[in-house]
DNA sequence: GCATTCGATGTCAGTGACTGTCATCGCTAG
DNA sequence: CTAGCGATGACAGTCACTGACATCGAATGC
């Protein structure tokens, strides 16, 4: 493996973690955070793209698992419930997660940049959604509409979660803001 | 006014645009910008907080107006509603720009950087939309997810206008992205 | 007219993100 | 034991972006 420790790409990104939490992302150099991880910086972009990337290693795997549980559901479901299928995939695998991400979320909600780049991990999700839609028989612009609603419910019910007491948990949350989006798109 | 020539920000937006198109948003650096425009690199920064910034001079404008329109709308309409006075005041000032609306749009989509500003200034409007639906008493989530909706509607709508023949007007397009959505909203 | 003042620009040095290239280490197959 | 290979280190270079200070040009006051 390695040079020396194994792990590496995981040491890099619990080490920026850290240290975009406590002196914030700007006032971090990349030098700084390969040194924590026992690596050099060319090696730190070996592993991650920039200095934003090492915050979204789990991105890939969410939009997976969220795309999974949508093309799984009965082919006559219509869009909105395929994508509540994929909302109670997504949501679990953040169950015992919450402290982590917690401090990830204060990190990238304090810079605009990290902000721009959950983003659009978020519209890739939006349109890895969309797609699937269209695959299963759902027209444009029906299938992105739908697709930008079910992450727009997610992205609600994923903050309320942040926020809530430890006994509220993310599924249940992401649940009432697809019932509350409903309402408000009939014109409640 | 300035040292030389005057409008010194809008010759660096539209050089800016020239070379992104010509040659790419990563093959062009800022000073070639300047250049072009007749001014210095430190002087671009003067004007643009960053590289990506100089395309989206306009963003604040559009929000402007797309916020009053749906503060101006009756105190008792529904939140879909008040945000339909708000798309159509949005659609309305692009309407003789289709043009440059391309030009623009090609250079952004293929860039990733550029996509992620061009997101991050969807979110502002987002967020000022959710604002000013919560001031007419709209209660959380409803105000924001109604919000994010609403972008969507506008997204869907602009992308499908840029691919549109010439005689099809934006305001057109995005009533009906609009009347799509609450179709499958509604579980259509 | 002429000096003063002020905003916009130019100049220059510096930091840090990111990349290409090549050497080197340490494990593994044979 | 050795050859090969993947991961890392070392180093030089480009470019985005910033701070500090000089300078220009036009408006202003007299």
């Amino acid at each position: 493996m390695g040079r020396w420790e194994p792990n590496a790409r995981e040491r890099l990104a619990e080490a920026a973690l850290e240290l975009y939490g406590e002196r914030g992302y700007e006032q971090t150099t990349v030098a700084e955070i390969a040194k924590r991880a026992g690596l050099t910086e060319r090696t730190f972009f070996r592993h991650y793209a920039d200095k934003r990337e090492v915050l979204f290693g789990g991105s890939g795997e969410l939009e997976e698992l969220f795309v999974r549980a949508v093309a799984g559901t009965p082919a006559d479901a219509a869009p909105i419930e395929a994508l509540a299928a994929g909302l109670d995939a997504a949501s679990e695998i953040f169950a015992d997660r919450r402290p982590y991400a917690r401090a990830r979320h204060a990190v990238i909600t304090a810079n605009a940049e990290l902000r721009e780049r959950e983003l659009i991990k978020l519209a890739s999700l939006s349109t890895a959604l969309a797609g699937t839609l269209r695959g299963r028989g759902v027209p444009e612009p029906a299938a992105s509409l739908a697709a930008e609603a079910g992450v727009a419910v997610f992205k609600v019910g994923y903050e309320r979660w942040l926020e809530a007491s430890e006994d509220r948990d993310l599924v249940h949350l992401v649940r009432e803001a697809l019932s509350e989006f409903k309402a408000v798109a009939a014109g409640g």
